[in-house]
DNA sequence: TATGAATGAGACTTCATTCAT
DNA sequence: AATGAATGAAGTCTCATTCAT
């Protein structure tokens, strides 16, 4: 029978990961101490403790970052009819994300995420699984567009699910280090690649890996 | 005048670099206790000590490890005549050290390094000035390409620049993640992307982020 | 809001200056670890830093101490009419507290004090500022005693206070070396050169730095 | 067979002995490392090693600092015939040594191993030793002008001449620490003690330590 | 439940001394 | 004799977690 109500808990235990988003963003996961948290979040340590098993905890729950995620993709369920759109509506809604303030403090800890990923095997989990969501989402598309031969035939639908995250994977990247990423021009950039791949005239195709 | 000759100097100091790559590759910086790079390289505390004025200053030594790069940089300068098969050869160049096993160790840490970079100046500095390298290369190379009409003029050649770097720099992550990544199939898209993009009829430009 | 009240705190506090003052006392600050201070004080390496932040605060709040010197000042307070007699009384009292074996340990870690004040600001600041209290108050009674024609006005009364106090920074040395002092001579010799610097006749006073 | 003279051999001993002084007098004897003196020295480890047992080695004879001592005694010797005048003589040259900016270093160096002495038994030896010299020679003193009564009889010869010695302790330490401290007048004021000694009516003497 | 003082293993680094060259 | 690289014990301090209050 708990004595605060549930509603209580949730929003104490949002302010943990609040704080904790802070301190990692600012830090990252091992430069930053309980005490940081336990601090930054106004609360003590042992409350800190009645929420999160310890501090692993609270980075696999940071990780576990799936909302923001699903939100951008909804963006693309709107143009369910046409592939192509549809896949460009997930870049811009990416692109937006990308330049929204608001989501600066998750972006840089999601790069510390990404290292910690490598070590961290519950992390790792839950980094991938939340980029499959979107790879999958991607990749159904543009089967779709393949079949309506929007896109070539030839190239692997996975290949191209993964280069177009892999391209917002680094746009994160280099924006989160402050470099002076120009991000509506890369945008372009994404859309016009996207749209050429589904026009180039099946002549024009070399060999890709030819050389040596 | 120092007792041991420059070679072996060298060699000692390329040793602990080695053991600490492999004990950041596994365990990330932070993580990693200078007792574990001192177990692994054989050499005593204060030898180590020695060679590197401490764990800081090693990890910089590894993020200023700008040589691979520039080899691979050498590969696409075969090309300069040509400036899209210039491009190109550097992707297929950088595609090729993605499947090299002895470069694994290497990104691993890379990806380590993207993190630290977010709250290190000094592994900032280094990261950030080892990536403007190509960039600078690539930006040169589209230019030339964008004058003689092989890719589109009113794409910024900073942003294709950039593209490009973060399609490789989301395969390294994707890789060292242990993803199953078949980097043939991708080469080919990003190889297919950097043709069509020089191809695209003109009429065919739609705008590209014209939606909300 | 603390846990534990601020007398267990305080008392706490106190149990790590006695420990640090009983190993300072013996092997001096350099030579006394943190570790003889912890074992000493019969707490945790943690807890002695949740009271002091380091060994250099320690050091520096033993250094602060000057409630010793304050009370021994009280006692000159009492003569506070005739100046002579008041500076007879505090040399009185200087010299009990020679002889107090509570002081011992105060008295061996002082000298380490006046050593560690030639390298550390910090306890250099506390150390002049304790004796700036009493010469202060030395400066006043020799400066009315002169007025009075009690001491002669031709000799400087900083110069007087500096050599009082110089005579007891001796005795303090040659005690804390265990030399064999016979502290009641040496304060009657004290006193009655206090007592002849004033009865001194003016028509015997030759050139005081005459020679070469 | 050395291979180098003896003349060589102790020019390079008083190297090293000087770079140490140089370190300890600006960081004391613990703050002070091997390091610190081999650098100043200008030579190698190993050739330290080759004219120290060690650390403490150096310590100790640097705290054997007998020929400065000696050398203001014998200013002292050339009023052998009258005692007081030989007191005051070494007043005076004790006074001019304060002055000498050459002895800066050894007595700051001396303060140190004042301390040192506290804990040290070679180093304690040695500094009490040292200072024992001039205190037979001003007893010696004292009781000739005792015999002559130029000195009263009831004061303690050896605490006369404790407190000569704690007087010029107390002078070094304040002189050491940068204080402001008059010279001149101090020694003014300790010349008219000892002169004024000398002339203390005996009908004016009151209990020395009457007080409680 | 909540608090925050306490724990103690373990992190990084220094340094007196040795000894192969 | 001289060199200076190497050793490794020991130093200072941190911090994730616990638990008495």
């Amino acid at each position: 029978m708990p004595k605060i109500s549930q509603l209580r808990r949730d929003s104490r235990r949002q302010d943990i990961l609040e704080a904790a988003l802070g301190c990692f963003a600012e830090n990252g996961f091992h430069q930053t101490s309980m005490a940081d948290i336990v601090a930054r979040s106004g609360m003590s340590h042992g409350a800190v403790y009645g929420y999160f098993a310890g501090k692993d905890d609270i980075i696999e729950a940071l990780a576990d970052d799936r909302r923001q995620t699903e939100m951008i993709l909804n963006a693309a369920a709107r143009h369910a009819d046409n592939p192509i759109e549809g896949l460009r509506a997930l870049v811009r809604a990416y692109g937006r994300s990308l330049l929204d303030p608001a989501g600066l403090l998750r972006r840089r800890v999601g790069v510390h995420g990404w290292a910690e990923a490598l070590r961290n095997p519950r992390v790792h989990a839950r980094v991938v699984e939340g980029i499959a969501i979107p790879r999958a989402l991607i990749v159904e598309r543009v089967e779709q567009a393949q079949r309506r031969e929007s896109l070539p035939r030839d190239l692997s639908a996975d290949a191209i699910a993964r280069s177009l995250i892999a391209l917002f994977q680094g746009f994160v990247l280099q924006i989160a280090w402050g470099e002076d990423v120009d991000i509506d021009s890369c945008l372009a950039v994404v859309d016009r690649m996207l749209l050429s791949l589904g026009q180039a005239s099946p002549l024009a195709r070399p060999g890709p890996t030819s050389g040596t």
